[in-house]
RNA sequence: GCGCUGAUAGAGAAAUGGUAAACUCACCUCGCUUAGAACGAGGAGCUUGCGGGUUCGAGUCCCGCUCGGCGUACCA
């Protein structure tokens, strides 16, 4: 339907139109403020300020060779939070380096026949040119952290020969997990229900001699988060992967001499009618009659076969075979039969157990299964269904002079009696090993021992550190590290005799890398020491750590690790690195899947970034929900965060239409503070998305106050440019942008946070909602500082609010300061 | 099995025990008619997974249940 204007609306329009703002155009702004902003080094962090210090480092990358949605979600977001502590006054290092060494680089190498260093280098060099478009105040100096160089490793390598000289690194034979695909030996931490966390790959077992570090030597102090601020999700998956047992270790006499257990529930030994053993414990062949032996074998040789997938699965049926052998029982003296069985494992506690059916679950259904004895030890409860072990505390009963204690005092008293008699000792034990760290591939830190035939393991001497990864490596599939094949190379002479010499030919896991790079940080370039120690203990531990939860035990833990032992070499004077730690969550596919290739689900930064701009990316992803929690990417938020910077860049830039509406000034300050405030408060507590509905509230209000008697006050150009602080951290770009065209000099980012004042919160009426049992009735504007009885009055003085009252018995009255009345009446 | 965690309009997501519920997107109406996958004005939509309980008052606390996510699993 086609429309006639009167002219004079027309004419209007045609001002207008000439005074009309140009668009926000991120595409122009946002490249030439990163521009300003690296020239004139405003994100310079002085390491020796006197300011407060913030040191706030996020997990960094692997450089796989793009940043996805992911990073920005890793990165972007904190970097927020560091630009808020900045303006709070504190001199903030935001770092960021390459996690560099690692398997992809390799694989890579052998799959396209490239060089693993050059793959790597120019993946690095990429990427970096990707984060400068994120906008963020990463201190780029400190990318000069790359954990390939040779002026990293280098002392990843003096580290080792530190550890090895204090007893902390050392060399075992012992079973290892091998990962068949990836040709490598694994840790423990590595290998996720059996299979390689990288490949995939079913775990073997191989005895093999290999490098560890004694992080055992630290179980128990590991276990103390006591001033750490970390989630319970990952002190309590840390505690469990440690695991300690406080229990008791007890001799059994046998033909073949003394079997020891370790035992939890010391209290129970009465009820003990049967030992396992593993099937690989040593003193299986001294205990197995000679009619068993066949069976036996047999047994152990399917134990070994079986991957610990199969031995462990789920429900599994309980299956082991006699020896032939008894053992006595210490306390009754009774024989009891010993069987092996793969339901008990060799790597844990002594590798061999006391039955106790009555008590343990396991023991309940090998006793079921072998038709043993089952004594109840504990008295069970009345209704207690007696197919059924029970675990929980009772007296004890059948336990001779246990009888009648309970559980814990039962523990006591017969760890007491076993320290007595000499039958036995307390005995704490620890789920975690030794964190084995040899790696039979290349593209990592070489391990810096010489083998001499004279002197045998020999440390490579400081002074020739670094032992330089050599280059062009060849790739076979020898099940040996590439090292292993360069003979020029590998040959040396000992640095003790000066005899033949050969060099460890295994490199490094790469969690060596990472368990010290955040100290590394403080001093990039350093090439007189591995940290600066002054620098370090000033700037740690980190107050702000965060990373995905998938590194809750690896990465972690042997950071924690590195760090206790650098304390106690003396390089440190604090024993944990992370003062505070956050894991954020995952951004997921628009279908609620984990983005994916196959899925065709991913989101590309770096096209979201050429249609939106930075800004509009980064409020996206902080807007999405809780930071801790991830979530589904949906397309059409962004464009409408996209939107809102655009009303934005319009409520600052834009003349107003016309002044129609009249506001309190009172309401303006109200609004302002009432936004800093909910901003402040957010941010600290690293809740963006509520932060930025807040300022969204703000926006909406000012949009309307702009139309009305309060714009171009004094009030109104304050109010204006604490908003725009506010936003300086989330949006950089367009804050700094609307910063300069307001007509300010020098860089928003280098401004003040503004302080809410309470006072403007402080109303002097309010409206006063009045409830009459707990439904509103009614509501009135009241004096902020009524008293209850004044309340009441003002309520019952209500039109609406009589009826509902007048000839009912009041049962109560209740008054919520500043908010509401409620009366309770009856009939 | 155990531990942690979650369930609020079509989607995402707020809410110190206090007005049956922010904010954004999507949707509807009107205006503007081109700053256009824009802007302005307005509107509709959730009795907060289910069942009990505590309370003057419950999305919020307690008990039970259902469904989902993450972790862990013969560790003696």
């Amino acid at each position: 339907m086609a429309r006639q204007a009167p002219s004079t609306v027309s004419e209007e329009l045609m001002t207008e139109e000439k005074n009309r703002l140009e668009k926000y155009n991120p595409h122009e702004v946002e490249p030439r403020w990163r521009a300003t902003w690296e020239s004139s080094n405003i994100y310079k962090t002085d390491l020796h300020s006197s300011k407060p210090k913030h040191y706030m480092p996020t997990m960094f990358p692997y450089p796989s060779g793009n940043l996805h949605i992911g990073h920005w979600y890793a990165f972007s977001i904190p970097d927020t939070r560091a630009r808020f502590m900045r303006m709070q006054g504190f001199e903030v290092l935001f770092p960021m380096g390459f996690d560099a060494f690692g398997l992809p680089a390799e694989n890579a190498a052998i799959k396209n026949n490239i060089d693993p260093a050059k793959w790597t280098y120019s993946n690095i060099e990429y990427m970096t040119t990707q984060f400068k478009r994120m906008g963020t105040m990463i201190d780029w100096e400190t990318t000069e952290l790359k954990t390939c160089d040779p002026e990293y490793y280098k002392w990843n390598q003096w580290f080792f020969v530190q550890f090895y000289k204090r007893g902390l690194t050392y060399k075992k034979e012992s079973f290892v997990n091998w990962d068949p695909v990836d040709n490598t030996v694994l840790a423990n931490e590595q290998v996720i229900d059996g299979r390689g966390d990288r490949s995939g790959a079913l775990i073997e077992r191989r005895l093999m001699s290999q490098w560890h570090m004694k992080i055992t030597d630290y179980a128990e102090e590991l276990l103390n988060f006591d001033g750490l601020e970390w989630s319970e999700k990952v002190r309590v998956m840390q505690t469990n992967w440690i695991g300690k047992s406080v229990g008791a270790e007890v001799d059994f006499a046998t033909p073949a001499g003394a079997l020891r257990v370790f035992t939890t529930r010391p209290d129970t030994i009465f009820g003990a009618t049967f030992m396992v053993l593993a099937p690989e414990h040593p003193m299986v062949a001294a205990l197995t009659k000679p009619e068993k032996l066949e069976e036996v074998t047999a047994y152990q040789a399917v134990a070994k076969l079986a991957s610990d997938i199969d031995r462990t699965a789920e429900g599994k049926e309980k299956t082991g075979v006699f020896l032939g052998s008894t053992a006595s029982n210490p306390f009754t003296g009774k024989e009891i039969p010993i069987f092996i069985s793969d339901y008990v494992l060799v790597t844990y506690g002594t590798g061999s157990i006391m039955g106790v059916p009555a008590q343990d679950a396991r023991d309940w259904d090998f006793a079921k299964k072998f038709n043993l004895e089952i004594i109840r030890t504990v008295q069970t409860p009345a209704d207690w269904d007696e197919n059924k072990p029970f675990m929980g505390d009772g007296v004890a009963i059948n336990s001779d002079f246990l009888n009648g204690l309970n559980v814990t005092e039962a523990k006591t008293r017969m760890m007491d009696e076993l320290e007595q008699t000499g039958k036995g000792n307390r005995k704490t034990t620890f789920r975690l090993r030794d964190w084995l760290i040899s790696r039979q591939r290349y593209w990592g830190t070489p391990i810096p021992i010489i083998y001499c035939d004279k002197c045998g393991q020999v440390p490579v001497p400081e002074e020739d550190l670094p032992v330089l990864l050599p280059e062009n490596p060849q790739f076979l599939p020898t099940g040996q590290s590439p090292l292993t094949l360069l003979e020029d190379w590998k040959n040396c002479t000992c640095p003790k005799c000066g005899g033949a010499g050969v060099r460890d030919t295994d490199t490094m896991d790469c969690f060596v890398d990472s368990s010290w790079y955040f100290y590394r940080f403080l001093d990039p370039k350093n090439t007189q020491s591995a940290i600066n120690s002054e620098l370090v203990n000033k700037w740690s531990p980190a107050d702000w750590y965060t990373g995905g939860i998938e590194h809750a035990i690896l990465h972690l833990l042997y950071a924690r690790f590195w760090t206790k032992a650098m304390r106690d070499m003396g390089l440190i004077n604090f024993g944990e690195p992370f003062t505070r730690l956050m894991n954020q969550g995952i951004i997921l596919g628009e279908d609620n899947e984990k983005m994916s290739k196959s899925r065709g689900n991913v989101i590309d930064p770096d096209n979201l970034v050429d249609e939106y701009g930075t800004d509009t990316v980064r409020l996206y992803l902080q807007f999405i929900g809780p930071w801790d929690q991830g979530g589904p990417w949906a397309p059409k938020g962004v464009n409408g965060l996209a939107n809102w910077l655009g009303r934005v860049w319009n409520l600052f830039l834009e003349s107003p239409d016309k002044t129609t509406e009249n506001i309190p000034l009172i309401d303006l300050e109200y609004a302002i503070h009432y936004a800093l405030k909910k901003v402040t408060e957010d941010t600290e507590a690293f809740k963006f998305n509520t932060s930025i509905a807040a300022m969204m509230e703000l926006s909406n209000f000012l949009g309307k106050a702009k139309r009305s008697n309060l714009y171009g006050t004094t009030e109104w150009n304050i109010a204006l440019e604490t908003f725009n602080l506010m936003l300086a951290p989330y949006a950089p770009h367009i804050a700094e942008e609307i910063w300069h065209r307001t007509g300010h000099i020098g860089s928003v980012h280098l401004e003040s946070w503004r302080a809410f004042d309470p006072s403007k919160l402080v109303k002097d009426t309010f409206e006063m909602v009045v409830q009459v049992n707990g439904k509103v009735r009614g509501k009135t504007e009241a004096p902020s500082n009524i008293t209850d009885a004044e309340a009441f009055a003002l309520a019952r003085g209500l039109e609406n609010i009589r009826g509902h009252v007048e000839g009912k018995e009041t049962v109560k009255e209740i008054y919520i300061k500043g908010r509401l009345v409620n009366i309770v009446v009856k009939g």
